[in-house]
DNA sequence: TCAAAAGTGTTTGTGGTACACCCATGG
DNA sequence: CCATGGGTGTACCACAAACACTTTTGA
């Protein structure tokens, strides 16, 4: 922990929040740690960056090897630098944040002895600062959906218009208007029928899916002029 | 550069991207390089973090060694880190960035052979991968300022409506309508008029002040429900 | 035929946008 | 009295919000 000069450096690991939706609300996935400090404390997972990686290729691996989670789109969140956030010494940490839609398997990996998936309104202790960057992340997740049209990552590719509705409505925290909400996200343009229907409990549902170049390009009204 | 252990490390710095406005149009705080790499060349301030400080710390005290500016508002823009952003090696660099208010003086400090204000239009050839930090700072603040009531950063404390306007079109790129900017800014009560006048080349213009506690409230509408 | 969830229109009000002239001062 | 920038009101339109019933399926 000490470069040759003698000076003491600090260590920079990264941290990866994936963010699903499950039984209508938001989850967010837990590995329990196997080595010390908090060892068997829940943390998200992350680790130590490669000085050969970059930052996002180590979130990339630190998540493939303790949850055998790929292929995600992993985006950068924010850095946490809070003195004494771990005991070992001075270690700063850049959080990713991933919103997947939910039936994504994740199992324990190395340096992990199990994999969850938690409410994020009811997180357990959690080691360092991690239920800080949790918070952060949910946080962001409801502002980026509520200005730009990002809900469509929580849901598989093809999802019924209640769906939708139920995905914005447990990010958001407040119940929405059935009818409104149809005629806004159709009239929006960022989504269309697929012509499939599903089959559940009462009446068939209709399938859509969203259309990525038109999601780019939906912009947020300004507050000001 | 080398842990004892062998391993090479990765180094941690902070660079602080500074705005403002002058002459109706979008700076940024540049200081020239009196050391290599890129001796010579301009870049904006920052420099290695302490491992006894915190980054915001890092970012206020270099930014006070190499320009003197003090007691600004820095928020953590991004944390940039190409693998070949620095030649000496890996070097992972957090960016904060402060918008500010046109008369602020900046002096030439250690580190620095000058310093002076860029249009953002127009950036020389840059140190690192300074002119992307920059860029990315003024996108941020095109979006913030379309989402939130931030634009009174830019002006001193008392300010009148003309430069407020003005504020605003240099940030969006675009022209506002005068009565419509006037009554949607008065109507949202972010702001409040001092009683005072400034005495210009025309009629005198009143002078207003933002009211914080209601510019903290401001909420941008959703795009959706 | 009942339960369960999907689907559908209208009215009303607010707020955005477009637009042109008079006012107060200094030179 | 002229140049310069400050200050003001209205009409139209689009979209947000509130609101309840019918339809389709499986059990």
């Amino acid at each position: 922990m000490r470069n040759v000069d003698g000076t003491s450096a600090i260590l920079l690991t990264v941290d990866v929040v994936i963010l699903t939706l499950r039984d209508s609300s938001l989850h967010v996935l837990l590995v329990q740690r196997r080595a010390p400090p908090f060892a068997g404390q829940w943390a998200i997972p992350g680790g130590l960056v490669q000085s050969n990686e970059s930052l996002e290729e180590g979130a990339r691996r630190t998540l493939y090897e303790r949850t055998g989670i790929q292929n995600v789109p992993l985006e950068q969140l924010h850095t946490f630098d809070d003195l004494d956030r771990d005991p070992r010494g001075r270690v700063v940490t850049v959080a990713y944040c991933a919103v997947v839609p939910a039936p994504l398997a994740a199992h324990a990996g190395r340096n992990a002895a199990d994999v969850c998936w938690q409410p994020v309104r009811m997180l357990p202790e959690m080691a360092f600062d991690h239920a800080k960057i949790v918070q952060f992340a949910v946080q962001r997740l409801r502002q980026k959906l509520a200005h730009s049209a990002i809900g469509f990552q929580l849901l598989p590719e093809r999802f019924t218009l209640s769906q939708l509705q139920r995905a914005y409505e447990a990010v958001l925290g407040e119940s929405l208007d059935k009818r409104n909400f149809r005629r806004r996200i159709l009239q929006a343009g960022v989504i269309e029928p697929t012509g499939e229907v599903l089959f559940g409990d009462g009446r068939p549902a209709r399938l859509y899916r969203c259309i990525p170049s038109a999601v780019a390009e939906v912009k947020p009204r300004r507050v000001f002029p």
